[in-house]
DNA sequence: CCAGCAATCCGCCAAT
DNA sequence: TAATTGGCGGATTGCT
């Protein structure tokens, strides 16, 4: 069960990312247990954030090794974690808790060894240096975040908050984390990786293009009806190739894939409203019942029933 | 699980 | 000339 929550602060540390895990974890939000959350400080006494914020921690760092999830808010990538740090974010994961890190906080967490032949990934800028310096880690520069069990990795800061919804969703379900996107004004679950935010790649248009935007809306409308990408594009009045084109450079995935992770989303959703049963399920997230399944089973590695049960007794 | 068919995706290229 | 468009073919993925 996911309680007690620990940030973990010093000198310098991104008063961006350190409002994020306040924001998620720190605030009463409806259909979520209060968290216990608390700040621990590298060091006692009052400390300075990246931008010039006094703030003094909670607790010391005894509170990370006890916690349910510790949170490394970035790190000045080039100085050594000091050792203290690192036994607690290890005590953590040892003690049945995990770890999670935004950005750069990942060297800390591949500093601890706890990278060691997993998955990771950081800050698309930081990537190749995490490569280099920890090769027993597998990094994936091109993701938003990654789900490794007790340790979990994310990219740009506010990557950071795709990984805490991910956790709230993985923990409570895809209604609580949808409140809280909601109340934060963020979308629920952004689909493709990183890169599309990359200055070395294509050019990216000014905010979301209106043109896709407003057929991503109409589709989240229509999401029980069998939709194409040559009936899309006609609604957008463009060619199918441009469509998937423009589609692409503005969600960072295609038509098809985004179409199927929002259907899988409503499915979650849905599941958790106990009265209808999966055949209804599927036919209002526009799929088949044996797609949905298959479906279902790729991306959450679980099955509708599975998922249902886990949010009502046996 | 497989087969056969349809839709999608993506690199390439010619036309704007 | 540079950038965008949109059509084509073949590999992949999805559906029944």
């Amino acid at each position: 069960m996911l309680s007690r929550v620990v940030a973990i602060a010093y000198p310098g540390v991104a008063t961006f990312g350190l409002g994020v895990t306040a924001e998620v974890f720190g605030k009463a939000t409806d259909g979520l247990p209060r968290f216990r959350y608390q700040v621990a400080g590298t060091r006692r006494g009052e400390m300075r954030t990246d931008t010039g914020m006094r703030f003094r921690a909670d607790a010391g760092l005894d509170a990370v090794a006890s916690a349910d999830l510790a949170i490394m808010v970035c790190w000045r990538e080039r100085e050594p974690p000091p050792p203290a740090l690192l036994r607690a974010l290890r005590a953590t994961v040892a003690g049945g808790g995990r770890v999670m890190s935004h950005c750069t906080g990942a060297f800390v967490l591949a500093a601890a060894g706890l990278l060691d032949g997993r998955r990771a990934t950081t800050h698309w800028m930081d990537a190749p240096d995490l490569a280099r310096r920890y090769p027993a880690v597998r990094v994936e520069p091109d993701v938003l975040y990654i789900d490794e069990g007790p340790v979990l990795t994310s990219a740009g800061c506010a990557a950071g908050i795709d990984l805490c919804l991910h956790v709230i969703r993985a923990e409570f379900g895809a209604q609580a984390a949808n409140a809280l996107a909601r109340r934060m004004v963020v979308p629920p679950h952004r689909d493709g990786g990183q890169s599309q935010y990359r200055q070395d790649m294509a050019p990216v248009p000014a905010g979301p293009a209106r043109p896709v935007a407003t057929v991503t809306d109409w589709m989240l409308e229509h999401l029980q009806d069998p939709l194409t990408v040559s009936m899309l594009a006609q609604r957008a009045s463009m060619s199918p190739r441009t469509f998937a084109r423009q589609f692409l450079a503005s969600t960072g995935t295609t038509p098809h894939a985004w179409l199927l992770a929002q259907r899988l989303l409503r499915a979650q959703a849905l599941l958790e409203d106990d009265g209808i049963g999966v055949e209804q399920v599927a036919r209002r997230c526009g799929l088949s019942p044996p797609a949905l399944r298959r479906h279902f089973g790729r991306r959450f590695g679980s099955n509708p029933a599975a998922y249902r049960k886990t949010f009502h007794g046996p």
